[in-house]
RNA sequence: GGGGCAGUAGGGUAGUCUGGUCCAUCCUCGCGGCUUUGGGAGCCGUGGACGGCAGUUCGAAUCUGCCCUGCCCCA
């Protein structure tokens, strides 16, 4: 018998082998931070990134811009600079030739593009202007590194950038990609909640930042998005301007958002359980497993057969004929988290019916072959449902309001607390300290309450946690 | 940022303290074969490993140093 998957409760080692026993990326590559995705877990990646890529591509455009960024466009802004330095990876010789003009492998993009937004954007007609592209970007971690997570190179950073005339449209695009965001993370049935970042959090070089995070198993957050406002901070330095209809030269204001492969991370530990990966249909590269149970003088092979062809216009389906025992190929798929079962065996067959069997309840069915389309499109979605009912219980129950920092220590140690701020960095960066916990941001829904360490009135309410 | 611990086949391990018994143990895995198949099949055959560099030594998986990599705890 094969090793069990360690339990869920060690999140930890049970994320780090379900990561390479189900074939999603390899960590073994020998270098620091890097790893390989397997064709399996591309497989994900992909189906997971053609969601954002449709939400995006109703008013975003796709673009390619390259890796590489020079030196003095990179050291333009200030702010930017200061918060990136330490992490950017340097290409400093073209063979054993020192260059003239050292470049950065991107961390980011911002000063890769906006150089050539200065020469795109001209006047107000062609504004705004919305695009995207999903690209590796580079950034020299000297923490722990931890797949999909915290990377040296992350491979799949959608990052969008746009333009506006005014602050205030710059705003309303914000809260359309927060929208855009939302609605991405519900296709996921990741359950999720978004904070405006604290002064001293937010995006080098931004007027202010956004951030949509959830809560790991092991009750840390982990940021799973984020959006800027960078008001005209680039578009000065950068001099990006347009003519307004009145002829005046006016400096753009921009916003920036990205998601990375934290997604898929978060796909994976949200949902998945002692047994391995439980992905919601919508994307899991095997949406229905069909297993023959073969018997005595009774083969079930073209039984099966039939069923997948049945099928396999409509739903991404395999049929498992190797000659493993069922037993072992239910362990088999239920690791690679494939949402939907069908058996096939001597007693379904004489009554024309096969069995289902969903991976997140694990609840049995014989369904009549003739019923068999219906039924499999309505488990389906009852299975997405279920996924995202039951981790937004799992992470409402998480959420904690508390009134003294006490509580709020003690909430954090297994999800997040709620509560009262006066706004002050100086009470701020001292809740922080006092409950070994980071302020994740303040929410948009007010509350009545004082500040916990100098007990004046507020509304604000934030959000503390461990964070990854 | 600070402090621990660990690297032995594809994965997990024994051996390391006390150097020689180790051309390295066991499980899993791969390959070939026969019998099997409603929740991880059995037997037979076979394949595959001491993180790297340097040092100590007659002799290093084992001791020392450095490097690389990974994990855990605290801030």
């Amino acid at each position: 018998m094969r090793e069990r998957l360690p339990r869920k409760e060690k999140f930890s080692e049970w994320y780090n082998e379900l990561l390479l026993r189900t074939e999603i990326v390899d960590v073994r590559y020998p270098s620091k931070g890097l790893c390989v995705w397997y064709p399996f877990g591309f497989s994900l990646r992909r189906r997971i990134y053609s969601i954002l890529r449709s939400l995006l591509d109703v008013d975003h455009q796709e673009v390619l811009f390259p890796l590489l960024i020079p030196e003095n466009e990179f050291m333009k802004e200030s702010e930017h600079i200061k918060g990136f330095e330490e992490e950017v990876y340097w290409v400093t010789k073209g063979g054993s030739t020192p260059l003239e003009m050292p470049l950065a492998l991107r961390p980011t993009s911002e000063t890769a593009i906006y150089p050539m937004l200065q020469l795109w954007i001209r006047s107000h007609v062609d504004l705004p202007l919305k695009i995207y592209q999903i690209v590796n970007t580079f950034r020299y971690e000297t923490k722990h590194t931890r797949p999909l997570i915290r990377v040296r190179e992350i491979t799949s950073f959608k990052e969008a950038h746009t333009a506006h005339a005014t602050w205030a449209e710059a705003e309303e695009q914000v809260k359309a990609a927060l929208k855009l965001y939302s609605e991405f993370f519900r296709r996921l049935a990741i359950p999720h909640v978004i904070t405006k970042r604290p002064d001293w959090d937010k995006f080098p070089g931004a007027d202010y930042s956004m951030a949509v995070d959830t809560l790991m198993p092991d009750g840390k957050t982990l940021q799973i998005g984020t959006v800027h406002h960078l008001g005209t901070n680039f578009a000065e330095t950068f001099d990006v301007r347009y003519e307004d209809p009145e002829g005046e030269q006016r400096y753009v204001n921009q916003t920036c958002y990205g998601i990375s492969e934290r997604c898929v991370a978060a796909v994976i530990a949200v949902h998945g359980d002692d047994r391995g990966l439980v992905l919601p249909p919508e994307i899991a590269p095997t949406q229905i497993i069909i297993i023959p149970i073969v018997s005595k003088g009774k083969d079930a092979l073209g039984a099966c057969k039939r069923i997948l062809d049945m099928l396999k216009d409509v739903y991404r389906v395999v049929l498992d004929n190797s000659q493993e025992r069922p037993g072992a190929k239910y362990y088999k798929w239920e690791m690679k988290g494939v949402p939907l079962r069908v058996e096939i065996g001597p007693r379904d067959m004489e009554r024309g019916e096969v069995t289902l069997v969903r991976r997140d309840t694990f609840e049995r069915e014989t369904v009549a072959i003739s019923k068999l389309n219906d039924a499999i499109e309505d488990k389906l979605g009852a299975i997405h449902a279920n996924l995202y009912e039951r981790a937004r219980q799992s992470f409402d129950s998480r959420i904690v309001d508390c009134k003294t920092l006490d509580e709020a220590k003690t909430a954090i140690r297994k999800g997040m607390a709620k509560i009262s701020w006066c706004g002050e960095e100086e009470c701020g960066l001292c809740m922080e300290d006092r409950t070994g916990g980071d302020i994740l941001g303040e929410l948009a829904k007010t509350k009545r309450g004082e500040c916990p360490i100098c007990g004046k009135k507020t509304d604000k309410v934030v959000l503390m946690a461990r964070a990854y």
